[in-house]
RNA sequence: GGCCUCAUCGUCUAACGGCUAGGACGAGUCCUUCUCAAGGAUUAAAUCGGAGUUCGAUUCUCCGUGAGGUCACCA
């Protein structure tokens, strides 16, 4: 499946530095980091600087806390050095030249001497013609000595069809159309990516490119220096594309898509975040959808990734971040939802209704602004005609919630827990008409609401005193 | 528009060419309940269309349709 399995598998992740990363493309970083841990290999993490305007200051530093947040750890990158270093493509120009004038020696690279109205010329005249503009059409006879100060082409010499292979598409193709001169180094001396990040790949000695699948049109040109070089190129794991949650179109930064670490802002789990992007276009078969990190190392294989895009669902990252929830020990749900309470609100008892009320860690924060959780540090003021249950008299009524008192007064302060307070109302309401009748007035005199957790478990956490204080206000 | 690619419930997906097309999310219903939530049970819901190969096609081939990607001194 890899290839050659006695290599040592290599893969990186290479983001430009233009803001934040977002969900749709951290996939790609996610799948080459399972790999090469699957492996043992090594993971890493290299910055494609080449485009001075739209570089955004601090986006490195964003993007290495994104990663490290969802535990994409890496074993080379541009913090942390390596064999390999700098892993900063502005600190690397050197390099890029050294293989630029390979190429120049070999008659593969020549200066382009047209000015950019003139290329935009051909352009529109080949829009015109309805016909896709090739610069190859309108290649120099006999073109200056690249001084550096114009942009260096590739010379594309033979015009066929490529084929190659790709480990998740299979076979691939494109007509000799794919094929053009395309500019290896900008004339502010800086590579393009087309060139850049094929002589990184080949001088760190990756073995398994992973990338989205914009990638696909684009690999004839890359293919072609590969061969320029007389290097084998690496395997190619193409990713299907992660689609927005309202469209069809691809999930970008303009549709809306999240920076990641947005996501950790709202209290989602980075393992659960993990792995739910792995199951976005990936599935080792079977029926278990909730996996650990470790077990995802274990089952990943790059075959069982899909081909067709896949849509972002906020409903099942939610359900998954629960069931990761669900996972965590006590102590650590506890102390997670704690902190998420303001100081005079941190009791203890809250959590387990809270914690059946959240799907991530943010949603106390929403449960405290809908004002939820009020009704435990402060008597209710409410409606006195709601405390009636359907059409009870109102002697009825009062009488149930002296009997309400009287049960709960007989109990002992220290043995006011939920299943106490439950057993002795629910024998009572049992003989009743309806246990409505003394339930509901109990309810609605501890919370004042139409909606609310239920009468035993507000009762246990605010209290023997201050329970019965709010049912003798009702009558 | 040229080129490349993809297509199973609303969504994520499973199914050596062979059981009644399976699971999960979401939705509905029921149970538990005075209400909400949680939990349990359960129902509805799909092979894009048309040819062909085959005893048999979700699966293989072709055509159509739909969708996505790409055609930069951006990555």
């Amino acid at each position: 499946m890899l290839g050659k399995t006695t290599e040592k598998v290599v893969t990186r992740f290479a983001p430009s530095p233009t803001g934040f990363i977002h969900v749709g493309n951290i996939r790609t970083a996610l799948y080459a980091w399972l790999l090469a841990r699957k492996n043992n290999g090594q993971f890493i993490l290299r910055i494609e600087d080449t485009d001075k305007e739209r570089e955004v200051v601090g986006s490195i530093e964003h993007i290495q806390k994104s990663l490290k947040w969802l535990g994409l750890n890496w074993d080379q990158g541009p913090d942390i050095g390596g064999l390999y270093a700098p892993y900063i493509q502005s600190e690397r120009l050197e390099l890029y030249k050294k293989y630029a004038e390979i190429l120049i020696k070999k008659g593969l690279a020549y200066a382009d001497p047209y000015t950019e109205e003139e290329i935009e010329k051909f352009r529109q005249k080949a829009e015109l013609e309805k016909k896709p503009f090739l610069y190859r059409e309108y290649r120099p006879t006999n073109p200056p000595v690249w001084d550096g100060t114009t942009p260096l082409r590739f010379k594309i010499l033979e015009l066929r069809q490529t084929v190659w292979n790709d480990i998740v598409w299979g076979e691939l193709s494109a007509g000799s159309e794919a094929l053009d001169d395309f500019i290896l180094i900008k004339s502010d001396g800086y590579p393009t990516y087309n060139f850049a990040h094929i002589v990184d790949d080949i001088e760190m000695g990756v073995t398994h490119v992973v990338r989205g699948q914009e990638f696909i049109s684009s690999t004839p040109k890359f293919l072609s220096i590969y061969e320029a070089l007389g290097v084998t190129p690496p395997h190619f794991v193409t990713t299907p594309p992660i689609m927005g949650i309202d469209g069809k179109k691809k999930l970008g930064k303009r549709d809306g898509a999240k920076d990641v670490l947005d996501y950790e802002k709202e209290g989602y789990l980075p393992d659960a975040m993990v792995n739910y992007l792995t199951f976005l276009g990936f599935n080792p078969g079977g029926e278990k959808e909730v996996y650990t990190r470790e077990e995802l190392i274990k089952v990943f294989d790059l075959t069982k990734i899909q081909r067709s895009g896949a849509q972002w669902s906020d409903d099942k990252l939610n359900w998954l971040n629960k069931e990761h929830i669900k996972l965590l020990p006590k102590e650590e749900i506890e102390k997670n939802i704690l902190e998420q309470l303001p100081e005079n609100m941190r009791n203890l008892k809250l959590v387990p209704l809270i914690l059946e009320r959240i799907s991530k860690w943010g949603d106390v924060k929403d449960m405290i602004a809908r004002g939820e959780l009020n009704l435990f540090f402060k008597a209710p003021e409410y409606d006195k005609s709601k405390l009636i249950y359907k059409n009870t008299p109102i002697e009825k009524i009062k009488k149930n919630l002296e009997l309400a008192i009287k049960i709960l007064t007989d109990l002992d302060e220290n043995n006011f827990s939920q299943e106490n307070i439950k057993n002795a109302l629910m024998t009572v309401a049992d003989k009743l008409d309806s246990r409505g009748e003394l339930l509901h007035p109990v309810r609605f005199a501890l919370s004042g609401l139409d909606k609310s957790p239920d009468p035993f478990i507000i009762a246990s956490i605010i209290g023997k005193n201050e329970t019965i204080s709010r049912l003798q206000k009702a009558i």
